[in-house]
DNA sequence: ATTTAAATTTAGACTTGTCTAAAATTTTTA
DNA sequence: TAAAAATTTTAGACAAGTCTAAATTTAAAT
């Protein structure tokens, strides 16, 4: 239906929008490696199949139509995902480049009898939530650990950063998904967080607590 | 490594190549739904990695490594096809096109963690034998229903013809991989087949005996 | 309110892969 | 073996997607 092309930018577009109301040239042109007058070209293109609302100069959102091609996806991107960490024991660091491709793959019957074949997840290994065949899901209200105070616990439920170092990182410190931590102190030079963990205590830097997110 | 176009280049020479020494260009043309002109551009820049020998209007052969390529590409085809009839249910005529997208995505982990998954398969789900991941495979004899005498009988154990008008017409007659059948009778006014089943008898065309395989 | 800087778009070129139409080569047929 | 037919290759064009460099527009700073 979408070429590679125009699917990866309006994944883009679509990830760039969940913190920004309308996306520029330039962040697009960042987020896939590519070149700002690139992406200008792709814009008109996908303007003018009305996948995105775009006039020159002014920046460009996504219209419902494209919306709803870019939730698609995203669903396959993250059951792909938690396809090669369930059943093909992947670790979490190891499976973005491969879902990068495999998000392509047309078929939409395939992808949902892969939902159904590892019964209807509904967060991929990195705790991002998994858009149903109708692209619904729900979003889930996480916050940063550096913006607990002490005292509060909360369980592990996501991460901003995704990259193969950080997620290393975190699974060496037993910081995955699902795990219970208290912020039992912030030293206030730096901002490192002490945490508590089942057995052991534990300091992550700022950055670190930045990057991590708890359920609220 | 290699891209889409090339990889469809060299599983079409590979297929050819089973029943002709040497492939024209017609021949890789009709393959793709291609034209002539086309295939003819491609095999230079093939010949020019040095994954096929040609000399212009000689034919075309694939080399050691043009050869290894298209293999890996037969065994992720096989492999993924046999994943989703028996792991997502689908019928064996409805597995090709997608597995004609899956079977390039890139990571060779990838698709050996599949095969370990599965259990180490040796034929896809229309009898076809899958390379292991060193291209290794033991190509089976097998022979048309048309060429057995009367009285022969024998276990059906692939196709020749992939379409799924005729997967589709075999399943509904109960002709599907492993069962037995022997030759009654050859009708010698059009070379009509008649088979004997475990529980019934059935009549199949000359066209039909030529593209169903037994295990001799 | 100008000037300067940053962001964005346009112009023109390049690569990959495709096509049609014409030319060249090989094969077939007479 | 020479003409006809079929096959294959070349020439030239096009679409998608990308890039660099130059021009334009917007935003920021005097
Ligand atoms: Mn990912
Ligand atoms: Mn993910
Ligand atoms: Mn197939
Ligand atoms: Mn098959």
């Amino acid at each position: 239906m979408y070429t590679l092309a125009e699917e990866n930018y309006l994944k883009a577009i679509y990830k760039l929008s969940l913190t920004d109301d309308s996306v520029s040239t330039n962040q697009i042109a960042a987020e896939l490696c590519t070149k700002a007058s690139s992406v200008t070209d792709m814009l008109r293109k996908l303007a003018d199949k009305a996948l995105v609302n775009y006039a020159r100069y002014q920046g460009v959102s996504l219209t419902k139509a494209g919306n709803k091609v870019a939730l698609n996806i995203v669903r396959k991107h993250r059951l792909w995902e938690y396809f090669l960490v369930e059943k093909l024991n992947f670790k979490w660091d190891e499976v973005h480049d491969m879902a990068e491709e495999m998000e392509h793959i047309s078929s939409n019957e395939l992808i949902n009898r892969l939902e159904e074949f590892m019964g209807y997840p509904t967060r991929d290994p990195h705790g991002d939530p998994i858009p149903d065949s109708h692209g619904n899901f729900r979003a889930h209200d996480l916050k940063p650990i550096s913006t607990m105070p002490v005292n509060a616990g909360g369980i592990i439920s996501g991460v901003r950063d995704h990259s193969a170092a950080f997620l290393q990182y975190l699974e060496k410190q037993n910081l995955v998904i699902g795990r219970y931590i208290t912020v039992k102190e912030i030293i206030t030079y730096d901002n490192t967080v002490v945490l508590q963990m089942e057995n052991k205590e534990l300091q992550i830097s700022h950055e670190v607590a930045n990057n991590l997110l708890i359920a609220l």
